[in-house]
DNA sequence: TTGAAAGCGCTACCAA
DNA sequence: TTGGTAGCGCTTTCAA
């Protein structure tokens, strides 16, 4: 491997010109500029990144902790990243917590150990005590929570208002009894999807059924069984509002077992609007998480926020996306 | 930031004595061990893995090639990697190529700029000749090529057999107007299964009608149209067997569109079977590629290599999985 | 078994 | 503008 000493050598000039030349530190002789980038050229010289690592004490690297590397709702984000990070000189260093506090925790450290830069939090389970005590060892940007500490900044995305909109749109097509297929009890999101379905009821004078709300885990096999239970019941509902995506596939294969059509015999809505979304059958309406644009919101963020610069951070929006699985009922 | 040598003077040893402990590079006495323990214990010391990654060369990084964030399919593989590397001391760098030669390339080269012990790379559309030059400079591990130099291995899953598997299937259930949409033509895995239709047609007796066989490129949307230009043709056919999981999506869509029942009126087959296909309305029938699987047996291969180790590989299988979407014919 | 010392390849300071 | 030099924090001889 060539360093910086041998091209210095044979280019005439010193180690440190050559460093300057290829950081832009300070000016160079237009002479000696020529000498030193045929060199590199002809021995095919890089710059060792561990060695500039070493003495920058910067590794340039983003950490990201997300909490799974199967789900689409969290590629998207990675992408996002990803894309943000581009050529800004930073790569990302992924790791998954899965969901577990002490697992994040451990990765976490293992990041740090790598001396990343800069952390990405992707949800998860650790407490905001816990994130703020690590900003004071690395920057951390965080999705799923609302910090705003000079080293850790982060943002939720409004759930609450997108399951509102979303009840609101089933109520507008005509549904009154609509049921609600919860996610895990300990997620924020899921708690406020709900709180969502139950304001929103409230607000047009609906009485809430407390058979028609069913517990859920996020998965499509807790949609499939949440339907399952909720027509074994006998309550009677014309519309369906699922946590999530994925639990509105397992409900719709659920009502297909048992030869229910979606639209026409019931309505079906989610959240997130994973990509599949766009092809099941029907197309489901949905309400759509942007998390590519949250992706690239927080890898611009961590970046800034390494460089000291001001945060001007747009927070994306939900919105409703209609498409063919509800239909207007009298 | 503490170091070793404000570990070695509290502790009252040498810095070297405080690196042979942490590596357990030589013997210790008993009690500087302790010392050094608590020591480490007190300060709270974590080793700066920059500074071992310039000493010893080596940044404990495998370097991951994928061609998309976004994409089920090497998500797997992705988290198979991942759980391979775990406990191994090496984290994975993830990039991605999206299927382009030049930023592949590019991309393999950030890479090896940081120093990446290992690299694995996942199919994509450098020439073999390429990757084996580079493996002058780094060790890898392909997915999706037949590769068997020292410090470049790589295998393929067969997907000519799954292709195979999948008509023999439909023809086992007696359907003889089989169409298939196709892959992109300049991907090595779509050629094997149009060659597999196309034998297993020809074995069976079964002339094969060119207007049964349309374009498609892995994508949704390619399947959705691949079926309205079947459909529009007048062609007679009972089965559409897709070249992969998200054409069988966009097709299955585009005959609920005409209200063609899946799997009364046409039976629809895959391959890959991502998560979803167990979900789809209804769950697909499909070969399934146990990219899981992949992605561990890489992570392992490359760890080894790594270490001069022997591989010894068992390269997961296809198999078909039967589920709904083809019905018996006669 | 232990310590001293010499770097790994780079950057940044200081002096010229 | 340039070169010499001193480390960054660690590991690894070499001697003791």
């Amino acid at each position: 491997m060539v360093t910086v000493h041998e091209v210095a050598r044979v280019a005439g000039v010193s180690a440190a010109t050559v460093s300057r030349f290829l950081n832009g530190t300070a000016k160079v002789s237009e002479e000696k500029r020529q000498a030193i980038e045929s060199v590199i050229e002809k021995l095919n010289y890089k710059p060792n990144v561990l060695a500039q690592n070493l003495k920058t004490g910067s590794s340039r690297t983003i950490g990201v902790l997300t909490q799974s590397l199967v789900s689409g709702y969290f590629a998207d984000a990675m992408a996002g990243i990803d894309e943000a990070l581009q050529g800004t000189g930073y790569a990302p260093l992924i790791v998954s917590g899965h969901w577990h506090a002490d697992e994040e925790a451990e990765r976490i450290e293992l990041l740090i150990a790598r001396r990343v830069d800069g952390l990405v939090i992707l949800s998860g389970k650790l407490k905001d005590a816990q994130i703020l005590k690590l900003s004071q060892r690395v920057p951390i940007v965080a999705f799923g929570r609302d910090l705003s500490s000079p080293r850790a900044y982060g943002f939720c995305l409004d759930n609450y208002w997108g399951a509102c909109e979303a009840v609101s749109y089933l109520i507008e097509q005509g549904h009154r009894n609509i049921a609600f297929i919860t996610g895990p009890s300990d997620h924020q999101d899921a708690l406020a999807r709900l709180a969502g379905y139950r304001d929103t009821l409230a607000k047009h004078g609906i009485k809430e059924q407390q058979q028609l709300i069913v517990g859920g885990d996020f998965q499509e096999s807790s949609g499939l069984l949440a339907v399952e239970r909720l027509l074994e019941s006998g309550q009677r509902f014309s519309a369906i509002f699922c946590a999530n995506d994925l639990t509105a596939y397992g409900a719709r294969l659920a009502l297909y077992r048992r030869g229910i059509r979606v639209p026409e015999d019931i309505s079906v809505i989610g959240f997130d609007d994973l990509h599949s979304s766009m092809y099941t059958t029907p197309p489901l309406t949905t309400v759509r998480q942007p998390l590519f644009d949250v992706g690239k919101c927080l890898g611009r963020a961590i970046v800034k926020m390494i460089g000291h610069e001001m945060l001007d951070i747009e927070v994306p929006q939900l919105n409703l996306v209609v498409r063919e699985s509800v239909k207007r009922v009298d």
